[in-house]
DNA sequence: CCGCGAAATGATACATTGTATCAATCAGGG
DNA sequence: CCCTGATTGATACAATGTATCATTTCGCGG
C-alpha cells in the first residue's frame, strides 16, 4: 500500500503522471475500438479520476458545469455509458454512483469493496468469488454474463479509528 | 424442481395453501418482534405473493390502487421498507425491483440469480459464495455487512428454448 | 480539399424512482 | 377513557435516468 510515494507525503506529483498514463490507456483503449474520444468523455474520466472515488452523475454534472456551462444529464449518462462499455467505468448499483475501473484490461466478473466510512471502493478480480458464483449458476443451470457483486461493510483502518473513538468514550 | 405439485398442472390449489402459509409465516415473525401487521402491508406482501416474481414500486403501486384507491408511492416503500427490515422482501438492485424473500429465517447472505429472458429470480444462501467473499473481505480487512450480490444471465429452460429457436431459423 | 455518412452533441422535455413533512388516525396499555 | 407511540394520508418535492430530434463534428474515401 506504501512504496516510495510515501515520500512526497501527499504531493500531487507522482500521482499526477499515474493518471496521465491512466487516461492514455483508457483512450487508446478506446480509440482501437474506433470510438471518438471527445471532449466531454474526457472531461468525465478526468474528473472521476481525479475525485479518486465514487460519484453520482449529477455530482459529476455539477463538476463538469465549473469548466463547460451548458453539461447536461443525458450528456453526462452518455459518456458514463461509453466508458461503462469501455469497461472503463462501473456503476455503483448501491449507492447509484459511478467509479473508475482499476483493471480496464481484466475483462473478468468482478467485485467492489465499499466501506460505509471513508467512502473508499476497492475492486477486486476475485477467482474465489468468481469461480464460486459459476459454480452456483452450474448447479442451477444458469449461465451468467453480468455479476453485480457488492461487499458493504467496513475497512481496516476505520474499524481501527472506531475502536480507537470506543475507547476514548469509556475513558471520558 | 418438480414434486408432487405437476400432477395439478399449474392450478392455484396447492400454491394457494402454500401462499396462505407463506403469508402466516411472515406475519407472526413481524408480530414477535413488536411490529404491526397492517392492512397495507398486507397488501404489498400479497401482491409480491401473487405476482410470484419481482415488481417495482411503482407497478405494486398499481396493483394495490386496485383496491384501494389512495395508495400512494411513499406508502408502498415504507412497508417495502418495513418488510425488508424483517428480512420479507427483497430489493433487486439491478432491475429497481422488489421480491419476497424466499428463506425469511435465514439470515445469511444471499445471492439472486436474475434470468434475463424470463425474468425468473431465483434466491439461494450458497456457502461458496459467501464464504469467498468472507475471505475476499478478511484478506483485504473489510468485514461487511451487506452482501449484494446479483447474477445476470439465463436460465437452463430458456437456453433451451433459445437454441430451439436457433435450429428453428437454421431449417427455414 | 470536399463532401458524405456515421458518430456525437445540444437542448429540451419528460419518465422513473425515491423522500420529506406534518397533520390526522389508529391500537393498545395504564 | 386518555396517553403514547406507531402508522397512515396527503402533498409536495428530490434524485436519478431517458427519449427525441435537430445540429454539429469527425474520419474517410474520392
Amino acid at each position: 500500500m506504501n512504496g516510495p510515494e510515501s515520500m512526497y507525503k501527499a504531493s500531487q506529483r507522482p500521482e499526477a503522471e499515474a493518471q496521465r498514463r491512466t487516461l492514455e490507456r483508457l483512450e487508446s483503449v478506446c480509440r482501437s475500438r474506433g470510438r471518438r474520444v471527445t471532449r466531454q468523455r474526457r472531461a468525465v474520466l478526468r474528473a472521476l479520476l481525479a475525485q479518486g472515488g465514487a460519484l453520482t452523475a449529477y455530482e459529476l454534472l455539477e463538476r463538469l458545469r465549473v469548466e463547460d456551462g451548458h453539461s447536461t444529464p443525458a450528456g453526462v449518462y452518455r459518456a458514463l455509458e461509453f466508458w461503462m462499455a469501455a469497461g472503463a467505468v462501473h456503476r455503483l448499483q448501491s449507492t447509484r454512483s459511478f467509479i473508475l475501473c482499476e483493471h480496464p484490461e481484466a475483462p473478468h466478473p468482478g467485485q467492489l469493496l465499499i466501506c460505509r466510512e471513508c467512502g473508499q471502493v476497492v475492486e477486486t478480480q476475485d477467482k474465489g468469488v468468481a469461480s464460486a458464483a459459476h459454480r452456483l449458476g452450474e448447479r442451477l443451470g444458469f449461465v451468467f454474463d453480468r455479476h453485480l457483486v457488492e461487499l458493504t461493510g467496513v475497512c481496516g483502518p476505520c474499524r481501527a479509528r472506531g475502536r480507537a473513538a470506543e475507547a476514548e468514550c469509556r475513558h471520558a
